[in-house]
DNA sequence: TCCTTAGTAATAAAAATTATCCATAAGGAA
DNA sequence: TTCCTTATGGATAATTTTTATTACTAAGGA
């Protein structure tokens, strides 16, 4: 159960109602287009104006509460910032699944970086294929 | 120099005019996104159709000619499929640069995806930061 | 060279995103 | 708690992006 109202506050945004609905509705999906927020709120809670959902996607990303999951093939989907880990995303389902990684399964992309001079800020592994249940 | 005329009909599509502007193009810039296609090639090539871009990039990455490389913060762009690679993408310019992978940088998502259960097609790895050219 | 069929241009239509503007609510001050 | 200031939301228009339609045209095989 994440505190809306302080994570809000603790990136300087105002708790609105109307962004504790959006931030619930992520929360609840864990990866979601901006489309399906729209219809789970209108569905479930009150009727949030479309435009309120966009110019509130755009806000808490660049303040760092969202960030942006880019997939081939499909709208971006958003998520709730958490510890760094990477995406399966299943080309059957569109399901996004999250997957920490450990040191056995590190990813030296730091190496990657240095060799390129290149000033290494946020990294984003995509995984396509087929989950676990598109299987059988 | 490739030959577009061949690799489009590696890939069983006709060898039009139109599509081998917009290889063309693609080939040059290495990675573009389709409102810049259409501005390079209106102004050094004739001027093609907007839609016909549309449909042929589409078309192209339906058929495993071309890659779409979607990107936080902006529109997806598109290159020339080639050998495995990573994208190191500038924050600051756009660019985006290739970075292949060796042994010693290489990425273990194989295992990370067998600890999963999951059936790995593609995998697709941004690094975002500041390029080298940007950091002076 | 001729034919068949897929592809293109032009344009309309639809879908996605952003801007405008007035009413309203959040949150701090008193 | 009430009042004030200002950021935010709703409604809607405008813009941008993407897709569909259709008559003409060119690619490529016979
Ligand atoms: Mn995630
Ligand atoms: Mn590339
Ligand atoms: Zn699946
Ligand atoms: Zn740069």
């Amino acid at each position: 159960m994440i505190d809306y109202a302080l994570l809000l506050k603790e990136h300087q945004l105002k708790a609105t109602f109307q962004r504790m609905q959006i931030l619930e509705v992520i929360e609840k999906y864990g990866h979601i287009a901006i489309e399906a927020i729209y219809e789970e709120v209108s569905r479930i809670h009150s009727s949030l104006s479309l435009a309120t959902i966009y110019k509130n996607i755009v806000l808490m990303t660049q303040k760092g509460v969202l960030t942006e999951i880019p997939i081939i093939g499909e709208k971006s989907k958003y998520e709730i910032i958490k510890d760094e880990h990477i995406h399966l995303i299943c080309t059957e389902c569109g399901t996004v699944i999250d997957k920490m990684l450990d040191d056995d399964t590190a990813i030296d992309t730091e190496k990657v970086a240095k060799t390129s001079s290149f000033s290494l800020e946020h990294r984003q592994v995509n995984l396509y294929g087929t989950c676990d249940h598109c299987q059988s």
